[in-house]
DNA sequence: GGATAAGCGAGACGGTACGTCTCGTCTTTTG
DNA sequence: CAAAAGACGAGACGTACCGTCTCGCTTATCC
């Protein structure tokens, strides 16, 4: 007997070669949502405006993401990859003012703000702490390796966590984006990576 | 046991005697507001509901405070101090390992989380996220005072900017609990002090 | 002399005295949807139709009437009264003929063919059913007492029951309307009565 | 092979021979629908349940009958033969005591009710109304048989028309089902076989 | 017996309607 | 006369269903 599957239709999802009417209504509402999202916030997004912006009906949506938390999710998955390049200039202390630079900016930027909000709304369901959890810890540990670098070089101690200090770093910056709406101004973007710097340097192995 | 605290900060708004009816109805409104807040969230919060826990109707509630942020806002200044006691050990390192888990214990707390979320959320209204960063700046500045006692001490230099020490402290423990859910273990939080703690330490004038 | 603007509620707003805003709305809400099921049939009556039809939200009709089917239940018996005028011509021919005669008037009607499609749509939801069991019972009580007279004059034996004969004379006429679709042409209307009328004399205590 | 309606007026589509996959496809459907039919009732029917149900693609049944209503009439024609056998017990009395009875014990039947019920229905579409309107003349007119018979075997006067008797006495028993929802309880099928034959009876040419 | 056309499975999609849930406002009634 | 009570306007949400469309594959018929 033959095996079954011989001609078994190769991928399992998208099998629509590219340019399907799927596919159009997918990336259209995925646009929408980011650009409401942009001009609007995640509070005065509905399902109506993403809808007529992209030019699909209310229904489509529903049909393919079921809830507005999905689409937001999805969407912004679909824009924001969690694949940042992570600076690499040599030295432990270049590495980080430049990615607190580049952090700082990402999040003055309106996607950026969102993309944060909506991270902090997705602590109220189960599922989407989830899939926020796998996010941020992607991203995170990929960050690490400015640490890992300065460790191999020789910068630092083995004892440095790279997963605590890189939070050490982004967590003020956050904090004030998110909690206190200060300026994410130079001052204090230096005394920052001044005091996780010195910090994890003045760590050993004693 | 409905005393509803005899001695809180006396209000700015209630101009009526402290036993009248209005004060019954207010105070009556603001802990079923926390108590939804509590066990529900700030999402799933609906005026009905709270209106029905206080035994009052959903009318006197827009009467009195006009929207449900104002609500919420009037709520959670009423129950929480801005004036949380910050630890005084003796030495940085028993202050920041004081404070760092005191502050894991509250966030820990559905009123703390509800309490960060909610400021989170202010910021999409102007004048709520201008309430937001008076609260933030005081509760801030007034940790900020472990660092100067530590200077004046001599343990610090004096260049080391309290703001700045603070944030980068309390930065990463909000860092966890609203953006990436990950647990507040006391690995995180030594590994949190031991950084900020050497990196201020190696902060000199020079 | 003014006619109407003698004494008081502005023409437009008629508040105060018998209709609160509550009766303005029920009013025409009733209103709408009658005139909606007469242009356009059950089938095709809508809410929302019957919400821009009478100026109000659609939102006020399900808070009011939670579902369609009670609204349009309760919008037929505004307008249907059970109390329809019964023939008493002094001898049962002339009842009968005046009441087939009037029945079939009535069920040309478009309220009248509505009102039947209506209840029988109410066969499928047993409390719509229980309504329909008492607007029909008292219906045809009412038109059974043609026969009572009869019988009261001597027209009839006491054996006949007046409920089994109005639903002899009814019975033919509903049938064409709701389920052959014929005319109820004249002959067809002498034919049931005479058949009734003869049927019913040529019963005796015998 | 086991043919459904032998007799059903030469298929205008499908000439396809007997075991073809249509031909599955179209008893199946058929099948399903007026099993879906009789448990939920007219209303509570979607092509979705009658597509689950056949095991059939929702699209094929669009396909095939286009819209519900087709599919709806296809099925109960496809079960219902408008030649339901007429009682001939050698008297008109004999003859209608068991058609009532007959009758009222198909119409306790799902299928009985379901059927009377689409008939309704149908009212509403010209072009289905069409349908109905033969379907019926066809059953009335084989039940006028019963008086036909009557009349030659000098039962009955010539002048009686028994397009009027038959309605005369189905009419009764359909009202009884479809608007008032009594049951057709055999004191009411006596009175209704008395009236109706003393009724047609009494007349006569003069 | 292989081309070929008719039909089917699968998956969306446009579109209409339904009924629910809030928020915040307005009117009516009552103490 | 002010607060309680109760609708109401407004608008979003999510669901159910109808009927349409496209694509790829499977049959059955026909040349």
């Amino acid at each position: 007997m033959d095996e079954v599957s011989a001609h078994r239709p190769a991928a399992k999802e998208p099998s629509r070669r590219t340019g399907g009417r799927s596919a159009r209504v997918r990336a259209a509402v995925l646009a929408a949502t980011v650009e409401a999202l942009l001009d609007g916030g995640l509070s005065s997004l509905s399902v109506a405006d993403v809808a007529e912006r992209a030019g699909v009906h209310q229904t489509s949506i529903y049909r393919r993401w079921g809830t507005k938390d999905n689409l937001v999710v999805d969407a912004l998955l679909s824009r924001v990859g969690t694949e940042a390049p992570i600076p690499d200039t040599g030295s432990l202390e270049g590495d980080l003012r430049a990615f607190v630079s580049e952090s700082a900016a990402f999040m003055a930027t309106p996607l950026g703000a969102a993309l944060a909000r909506v991270a902090v709304a997705m602590g109220d369901s189960p599922e989407l702490a989830e899939i926020r959890h796998e996010y941020w810890s992607r991203a995170l540990s990929n960050a690490g390796r400015m640490f890992e670098r300065a460790a191999t070089r020789g910068e630092l101690a083995r004892e440095v966590d790279p997963q605590v200090a890189v939070e050490a770093i982004a967590g003020p910056l956050y904090m004030r984006m998110l909690l206190t709406g200060q300026a994410l101004d130079p001052e204090f973007l230096n005394g920052v990576v001044d005091t996780v710097l010195h910090g994890t340097q003045a760590i050993t192995a004693g």
